[in-house]
DNA sequence: AAAGATTGAGTTGTCAATCTTA
DNA sequence: TAAGATTGACAACTCAATCTTT
């Protein structure tokens, strides 16, 4: 393994933001453009709507890579706005069973088809090399990423 | 332009969902594991140090890509905590000079010497040709998000 | 005790309004 | 008026401590 470029580093990095910021994604408090929801909540029903529902606030939490505290207030502000139930499993009284509302799921749908246009009209605007590249780039970097991250799990980078 | 593969869009959405929750983007991300600094104080004390001082805290923020208020915070508390002085600049006292004091300087070396950025040890742990591909497909992406963008603003996409 | 969820305190960001100097 | 910096109110994380159920 060769090693990079300070320059590539910082390119990347700055792309990276860049593009967040364009897209406008990324504002830790910032919400979703047009909807009454934040990234992280997007992201929550994102994961509710496609497992089926069942999942407890503890395996929400791991999919979003956040803490279990944050993941509990974020269902319970779902909640208040009507957009999932918590409901407790009845063979496990300790965990709750977060189910996405009919509001939850449709708002889910739209929202998903709304991105997913985005994605359309911008790969749309790419050279077939282009989007190529893309696609070969982010899937090393999202592999390096995750290797990085079991490797500290492990305790190797520290 | 060539349309688009169907899967390509889709393909490049999940990639970066999961990219985002991977790399924990979804946090703002905490300490410098043993520095007793924060990642973005961090990054302050890299751009101090190597912009050879005379920063106003306007240029900080934007380098930073933080808000001017953020940005002023945090310059407080790194004066609060020896590492930086701010001086009114005498031309014009609107703005400050922010400069590391010895300390200050002392802490961006040792963290320079020990310390990576999250993005060096990704993009290191890539090859080279899939760097490039990585910063052609961003760079393209990016393009296609501004152009969507601007188009939006002027009302062609409402 | 252990697992799952909650609460309390602290951190680091945002935006909007305001103060100060040019 | 405008530029640069600050302050106040708030959002969404974190970690550590605690409550509830098994």
């Amino acid at each position: 393994m060769p090693a990079a470029q300070p320059s590539d580093a910082q390119r990347v990095h700055e792309l990276m933001m860049d593009l967040v910021r364009s897209a406008g994604l990324l504002q830790p408090d910032n919400h979703v453009p047009g909807q009454p929801v934040s990234v992280s909540q997007a992201f929550a029903l994102h994961e509710l709507g496609m497992s089926g529902g069942g999942l407890s606030q503890g395996e929400l939490a791991e999919r979003l890579r956040l803490e279990k505290s944050s993941a509990s207030r974020m269902a319970a502000d779902l909640e208040r706005d009507g957009l999932l139930v918590r409901e407790r499993d009845p063979d496990n009284r300790r965990q709750y069973r977060l189910r996405l509302t009919e509001r939850g799921h449709a708002l889910h749908e739209r929202m998903a088809a709304s991105y997913h246009g985005h994605y359309e009209r911008w790969i749309d605007a790419m050279t077939p090399a282009e989007r190529a590249a893309l696609v070969r780039g982010l899937r090393a970097l999202l592999r390096a990423v995750r290797d990085w991250r079991d490797a500290s799990r492990s305790g190797v980078n520290d």
